[in-house]
RNA sequence: CUGGGUGUGGCGCAGUUGGUAGCGCGCUACCUUGGGGUGGUAGAGGCCGCACGUUCAAGUCGUGUCACUCAGACCA
C-alpha cells in the first residue's frame, strides 16, 4: 500500500507481460475507443476525441501561421482520375474501397473511398492555377480517409483513419523542396514541444517512399518496446502530378512551366504514439498540452463542511488558465486517484480539511507520483510549474528511451544478432541498393529501414554496406515498426 | 491473405457423461466512507456471436459463417 509503484489497477496487463495487451487494455479502460460493427473501423470516444482536438488546434495554428488555408474536397474519387499517376495508383490500389452503386443503379465509373487526396487536389489545381501569381497553393484538410487494411489495432492501424493532409504547390523546385522539409520541421516539433516525444527525423529510402513521390521524409518516434512508429511523412513530388494532371502555369517570362508540388499528413495513429511512449502499467500517461484535463481536483472527506465549496473556488480559479476537472462523485478517493491514472490526468490536486486549515493543497504528479504541498495564494503558478515540469520529464524519458536503444552495427552478422536480442533501432551503413534493404528484412525477419537521419554522418571511405560490404553511401536507422 | 486463440448480462469469467443459465465486478436505490479502487442492505439486467443440422432435449455435439484478438506478409 505504501509502494508509489505499485500497480493500482489490476484489469491493465502490464508492459512486461504483454505489451500488445496492455495497448488494448489500456485503449479500452482509459475510454478512447469501442470496436464498432464494421471491421476495422473503431469509435472515437469523447475523452480521445478530446485528445484528437486538442492535437488539431495546435497544429492547426500552426499550419495556419506558415500561411496554409484549410479546404474541404470531395469523400469519392473517380477511378479515372486515381489512374492517372501510375505509381500512386499501384501503391494505393490493393487498399481501396469501392463504391459501385448508387441507389439503384450502378454506377457508370465506380468511385474510390479517398485512401489520400492527391488526385483530388491535382485535378482541382488544374482549374485554378494559371499563372505564377497563383502560387504557392497552400492548402490543407482535416478529413477521414479509408485504407482497407489486412490486420488492424485502434489507433496504430484503421481502415478509417482521421488525418489532415496538406497540399501545396509552388513555381520552382527550391520552394517546393523547401516547404518538404519546413513542414516536416513542423511535426518534429510538435511531437517534441506538443507532445513530449522524442524521435528520428530524416529521408525515407527508395523502397519505403511515398507511391508517387520523388522523395519522402518522415519522423520516427520509437515507443516503449523499441518498436518504431512512422509517425508523419512530408513529400516532395516534383512535377510528376502536374504533367500526369497537366497542370500548368505561365511564369515572370512568359514561359509556361509545371508547378513543383508536396504534400504531409499526420493521422490518428499519433495517438497510438502519446499512448505507446509515455503509458505505464497504471494506464495513460498524457502529456499536459494535449490532455482533455490536465488537473484533476479530488476533494478528500468532501461531505465535511466547506471541502466542496473550497474545491469548487478552486475549479473555478485553475479553469480560468487551464482544463479542469472537480471529481465530486461519492466515490473513494482512492478510487479516483487509480481512475485518473488510468486515464493519464497529468496532474492531480487534492484538497481536504487539514489542506484548508493550513490555506494549502497538494499536487501529486501522474509521471512520478510525487507529493507536493503548496499555498493556495499562489496555486496557479505551482500547477503551471508541475504542469511544465512533466511535460520536460516525459521530454526526458523519451529521448532516453530511445537513445538507450539506439544500436550500431558494423557486420551482417552484428546487425542480425543486435535484431534478434536487442529491440530498438540500429545505425548501420548501407550501399544504396534496395536488394540488401530486402536481405536485410528477411535475415532480421522484419527490420526495415527507417530513415536517413538528417543529422547522419556522411560515410567516409573505408565505411562499408552492413549487408553486401560495398562502399557506403548512407547511415541508416533501421528498426521494426508497427 | 496465412497460421494460432477466443466468442455466455456492460466488463471479467465458470458451466461436469447433453437435462431449470451461474459467480465476481460494474449498474440502480438507500445508508456508510479522512488522504491509494470503503463497507453494508435491497434490486434490475441473458436470442449462451449468428445460421443450419443431430436429439425427446443443445451454452454443451457436428457443419458452416461472422466478429474480435495474437503472430507473420502489406501499409500512415
Amino acid at each position: 500500500m505504501n509502494n508509489k509503484n505499485q500497480k493500482m489497477v489490476s484489469e491493465i496487463t502490464s508492459m512486461e507481460t504483454d505489451f500488445a495487451q496492455w495497448y488494448t487494455d489500456v485503449v479500452k479502460k482509459a475510454e478512447l475507443v469501442d470496436y464498432s460493427g464494421v471491421k476495422g473501423c473503431m469509435i472515437i470516444r469523447p475523452y480521445g476525441y478530446a485528445i484528437w482536438e486538442n492535437i488539431q488546434k495546435d497544429l492547426d495554428a500552426r499550419f495556419k501561421k506558415l500561411g496554409h488555408e484549410n479546404v474541404y474536397l470531395p469523400l469519392f474519387i473517380p477511378e479515372s482520375l486515381l489512374q492517372k499517376e501510375k505509381d500512386h495508383v499501384k501503391g494505393f490500389a490493393p487498399e481501396c474501397a469501392w463504391v459501385t452503386f448508387g441507389g439503384q443503379n450502378e454506377l457508370a465509373e465506380r468511385l474510390c473511398v479517398r485512401p489520400t487526396s492527391e488526385t483530388l487536389f491535382c485535378d482541382h489545381f488544374k482549374n485554378i492555377i494559371h499563372s505564377y501569381r497563383d502560387l504557392p497553393k497552400l492548402y490543407n484538410q482535416w478529413v477521414n480517409v479509408v485504407r482497407w487494411e489486412k490486420t488492424t489495432r485502434p489507433f496504430l492501424r484503421t481502415s478509417e483513419f482521421l488525418w489532415q493532409e496538406g497540399h501545396t504547390m509552388h513555381e520552382t523546385e527550391e520552394q517546393a523542396r523547401e516547404e518538404t522539409q519546413k513542414m516536416l520541421e513542423v511535426y518534429r516539433d510538435f511531437y517534441a514541444d506538443t507532445l513530449a516525444i522524442y524521435a528520428i527525423t530524416g529521408k525515407k529510402t527508395e523502397k519505403e517512399k511515398f507511391a508517387g513521390a520523388e522523395e519522402t521524409y518522415t519522423i520516427e518516434p520509437m515507443m516503449h518496446n523499441g518498436i518504431a512508429l512512422q509517425g508523419g511523412t512530408s513529400h516532395y513530388f516534383g512535377d510528376g502530378f502536374a504533367k500526369a494532371f497537366d497542370i500548368t502555369y505561365t511564369d515572370r517570362e512568359n514561359k509556361i512551366r509545371y508547378p513543383h508540388q508536396t504534400s504531409w499528413g499526420l493521422s490518428t495513429r499519433v495517438i497510438g504514439a502519446i499512448i505507446m511512449s509515455h503509458g505505464d502499467d497504471n494506464g495513460l500517461i498524457l502529456p499536459p498540452k494535449v490532455a482533455p484535463i490536465q488537473t484533476v481536483i479530488i476533494p478528500v472527506a468532501q461531505h465535511k463542511e466547506g471541502v466542496l465549496e473550497k474545491a469548487n473556488e478552486l475549479k473555478e480559479r485553475l479553469s480560468r488558465k487551464f482544463r479542469v476537472k472537480l471529481d465530486d462523485s461519492d466515490n473513494s478517493a482512492g478510487w479516483k486517484y487509480s481512475e485518473y491514472e488510468m486515464k493519464g490526468v497529468p496532474l492531480r490536486l487534492e484538497i481536504g480539511p487539514k489542506d484548508i486549515e493550513n490555506n494549502s493543497c497538494v499536487l501529486v504528479s501522474r509521471l512520478t507520483r510525487q507529493k507536493q504541498f503548496v499555498s493556495l495564494d499562489n496555486v496557479e503558478d505551482e500547477v503551471e510549474k508541475a504542469l511544465r515540469q512533466i511535460h520536460d520529464q516525459l521530454y526526458e524519458r523519451s529521448k532516453r528511451n530511445l537513445e538507450a536503444k539506439m544500436f550500431e552495427a558494423k557486420t551482417f552478422e552484428e546487425f542480425c544478432d543486435v535484431a534478434a536480442n536487442n529491440p530498438g533501432y540500429i545505425r548501420a551503413f548501407w550501399c544504396g541498393e534496395a536488394e540488401c534493404e530486402e536481405k536485410l528484412k528477411d535475415a532480421t525477419g522484419g527490420v526495415k529501414s527507417r530513415c536517413i537521419p538528417f543529422d547522419a554522418p556522411a560515410p567516409k571511405d573505408n565505411d562499408v554496406c552492413v549487408c553486401c560490404k560495398k562502399k557506403a553511401k548512407h547511415l541508416v536507422v533501421w528498426g521494426r515498426q508497427y
